[in-house]
DNA sequence: CTCCATCGATGCACGGAAGGTATCAACCTA
DNA sequence: TAGGTTGATACCTTCCGTGCATCGATGGAG
């Protein structure tokens, strides 16, 4: 059975044309140098090497099966390289899930960094809510996420990446528009709301309700996802709470005023990954995270 | 340091999953498989795998590598294959050196027969005359030669391919033409004739010598090619003495008349090789040249 | 023609690496 | 808690690769 060595051996002699020099070059003595290739041909059942009293002389097989052994030697060389750069983090994959509302803000920032300090890591993107990433993390599927607290206890870490509050999205041209001033709760006590699904989109759900006093009569719509809220602020079917970064989509029709009552962190988006994880990737994006990111930077 | 030994170890062991299984495929036992294994990861710097109560699971760089082992394994494997089939003479390359004449009659059938019964063999032609040939294989610059007799006693093997007689080539219409019996040398006594280069044709003009005479203030030309011969004849120049196989070039104008005085083996073409001559594709082509040749093949 | 230099092959002894057996430690299951 | 996995470790043996010394063959120099 061929091995590494005996190609090396050969190929020694194959390029020297002369045991002894090659035997040089392979730091060691000539005896075991010539009984090595001895051995080769007969498992090969070739003769690969004319033996002359001045050297050594390649046969037509001799040379075919030198340049097989310099690619296997190439490749057994380049072999340990790949595994060491996954290993590392270099190179690899990172299954990425993002919830909806963090593409308007930080995904593109995040996987711009990536792929400027981490050009081998490949990034696979799965949107999904926060629900849905804490059991994909569970099962696997994805090495990380960007979603909304609260996290369970165990299993997970996370990290914070962005915080802001909560702003008024109406109508252009609607009676709060484009003013000085923060709106305040009470301002919007007769004003038509699109809302968000307490079932669907809990997090939103809930923190509106900690803000501002909704009455069900207000409410012309209700949905999931804030996309579709300002959609329908857009259309005029009144007025929503989104996060602020909500700005960064641009969306006509739509202009976002303060809300007095939303501390500036009222929304919160985290980093979330399993904390047994062993995706070497994800241990070398993890720092990239902790570093403040440039919100105002465009979706990528 | 790699080595193949390890690369199958471990390859059995990333798809088994299990070592204890994977000691058994490679039969042997599973504390070496271990060591074997660890010391690989140690190599590398990598951990491959994780080992676990019920088995070990593989690592983002254990699957790579798992994929680098196979390849390099794959190619371990074939790689004594090219060169067996090389030295077996089934792969290779033949350098034929021919004569132009022999171009009309023997290449094409001997072509015709190297690619049937060995299509592994590539055979690169080189045309030259019979010294030409004999020096290129002194030097090494070709395996096998289509020459003319004789040959030097030492150094070369040869074989009869052809023997034919020569003929005479008239112009169409001409008095000798479409006649029933041979034609004699003295018939040609007093015919405009086209003859050999002494010295760039040897051969065969020894050969016209040999068998009619001819007066020098008969000759219109002198040519060392066959080929030129005939065109001449065909221009109406005069007659020529030529092989009888010359008429599978089908030179419109001309037609072949048998000549009483020349035997029907007075031109003769062998195959020449070194007797030395180390090709292995050499010594499965010339077993093809032994048996009978179809001369009435086309030419390729 | 003889001697000597060169080159690869062979004989012999040693050391290290790989394999096998026995056993252990950790973990899961019942 | 006992039994059955699974992989790791300890210890021993064997064998292969290596180095040293030497041989046989060939070719060139004197």
């Amino acid at each position: 059975m061929l091995t590494l060595d005996q190609a090396r051996a050969f190929v020694a002699v194959a390029e020297e044309l002369h045991f002894g020099r090659a035997a040089d070059r392979l730091r060691m003595t000539q005896p075991p140098l010539s009984r090595q290739i001895q051995k080769l041909e007969k498992a090969l059942g070739v003769t690969l090497l004319l033996r002359g009293p001045r050297g050594a002389a390649l046969t037509a097989a001799g040379e075919a099966f030198r340049d097989e052994c310099r690619r296997l030697l190439d490749m057994a060389e380049r072999a340990p390289r790949r595994a060491q750069l996954i290993a590392s983090g270099q190179v690899g994959l990172v299954r990425l899930g993002y919830t909806a509302a963090s593409s308007f803000s930080v995904l593109g920032p995040v996987l711009a960094r990536i792929k400027d300090a981490l050009p081998g890591v490949a990034v696979e993107l799965h949107e999904m809510v926060t629900a849905q990433q804490l059991e994909a993390m569970r099962s696997g599927a994805i090495d990380i996420g960007l979603a909304r607290p609260p996290f369970p206890p165990e299993g997970v870490e996370s990290a914070p990446l962005l915080t802001e509050p909560l702003v008024v999205a109406v109508p252009a041209g609607h009676r709060l528009s484009r003013r000085g001033t923060p709106v305040s709760g009470r301002e919007l006590r007769d004003e038509p709301m699109i809302t968000y699904s307490a079932d669907q989109a809990r997090y939103f759900s809930d923190l509106v309700a900690d803000l501002v006093e909704v009455r069900a009569d207000q409410v012309t719509h209700t949905a999931a996802q804030i996309l579709t809220l300002v959609a329908l602020v857009g259309a005029g079917h009144g007025v929503a709470l989104v996060p602020r970064s909500t700005r960064q989509l641009g969306m006509p029709g739509v202009e976002m005023v303060p809300l007095r009552e939303s501390p500036a962190d009222a929304v919160r988006l985290h980093a979330v990954w399993p904390e047994a994880s062993t995706n070497p990737a994800l241990h070398r994006v993890l720092p990239l995270l902790r570093e403040p990111l440039d919100t105002a930077q465009p979706m990528q």
